[in-house]
DNA sequence: ATTACTAAGTTACGAGTAA
DNA sequence: TTTACTCGTAACTTAGTAA
């Protein structure tokens, strides 16, 4: 779909060409789109040739009335800037599981960490973590989850090194209650860490390769809607 | 504001950089607005410097964030469309005083009509219609109006000729009661005629070349929906 | 990897005009 | 009046690259 022809075929929508015959010639409509009157009649030929709309050409003006499949082209686009303005509730991923290279198991291990997931998570988790590998553009995702409701896990150290702040967001994978581990500080990876009290990848029959499906509720804690 | 550039805002608003910074490359936004990369990145040029986004370029990729201007302009594009799907309640119109060349005194004036105003509408028209103006191209809502409810006035005959059938639709012009009487067959003119049990050029203050706002609400009778 | 320049190729536009 | 054709030119796109 040729986004000048999108123009086109909104102005006769919104002349009222989605319920009704509209008589207009290509002049007028030429003004109302800012081109030339052939433009104009040219982009009634195509709209035409591509069944986007109805005419009838008279003697003077023509007839026009926007087609089923035009409508449904003016649906898409509407429900798009739908999804734009509308606050989302959910977050949906979909991604891979893969393997890590045992760092879940690791650090799902560390004491400090699992008296943490006792006390504010509620269950000890089964050692080590499920990795889903998520489209990197869909990492801009997370940016958001940043803004809502988490439980915190505090840093702490041992003898040997330190344990950063982590953030734990409750998640469904394939409709599964996991947590969602994300470190609070520095950058996403396009990896995800899920934590269960039980052994993910035979709850969910899952191993590496499979695509999982994702849902992040957002409790909203602030706006997230701030500039 | 050019089409394809409000196609790549709202791809860049779908992905998020409404309310966030989004990660992604002059490539991949090439994809989704089916572009090649040249093309994609001119555009990012192009909105950069209308200021309808702000970008950070890094080594790899760009974080884009879209400004309070280019939230206007797709926050407009979107009432536009809202537009579109609302099913209109009132319909306006704005025209202009003018004077008929006394028909509307005449037909006013017949008792087959004088008496069915009495009886449908409730009162006695004072003789005569207002005849008001309207930009040709605002006849296209008149025939959203024949879809909606209206009183019917029956056609009937004298000696010498035929009246036809007409629709009255109560209307209201700068917020003075009236009602609008369009024949029930036959086209429409770009003049539209009211009456009132009242003088409404007293009525409103008016005379000739005086712009008014006129509205018809729509009750609905069926569906303004079907194809 | 990226972004974005230049140059060449392609598409779209509108003046003139026929029907 | 209209719609819509031809055709010269303007605008846009992209391949090839530099940074």
């Amino acid at each position: 779909m040729k986004p000048y022809l999108l123009g086109m075929l909104k102005e006769l929508a919104l002349l009222g060409a989605m319920n009704n015959i509209v008589e207009i010639s290509s002049m007028e409509l030429a003004e109302r789109v800012q081109a030339s009157q052939q433009t104009s009649s040219r982009y009634l030929l195509e709209l035409d040739k591509m069944n986007l709309i109805k005419r009838e050409i008279g003697v003077k003006k023509q007839l026009i009335q926007i087609t089923k499949e035009g409508k449904d082209i003016l649906q898409e686009e509407f429900i798009q800037y739908q999804h734009i303005f509308a606050l989302p509730k959910t977050i949906h991923f979909t991604g891979r599981v893969i393997s890590g290279i045992g760092e879940g198991s690791y650090y799902t291990s560390r004491d400090g960490y699992i008296q943490q997931f006792q006390q504010k998570i509620g269950y000890i988790p089964y050692p080590g973590t499920l990795n889903i590998e998520i489209d990197p553009i869909e990492k801009n995702k997370l940016r958001l989850i940043k803004k809502f409701k988490s439980v915190d896990l505090c840093s702490f150290e041992t003898d040997n090194r330190t344990f950063g702040e982590v953030k734990c967001l409750p998640a469904l994978i394939n409709d599964i209650k996991t947590v969602l581990v994300l470190p609070a500080r520095g950058h996403y990876s396009n990896v995800l860490e899920f934590i269960a009290p039980v052994y993910l990848r035979d709850m969910l029959h899952v191993s590496d390769g499979d695509n999982v499906s994702i849902k992040i509720d957002i409790d909203t804690k602030g706006s997230a809607n701030e500039e």
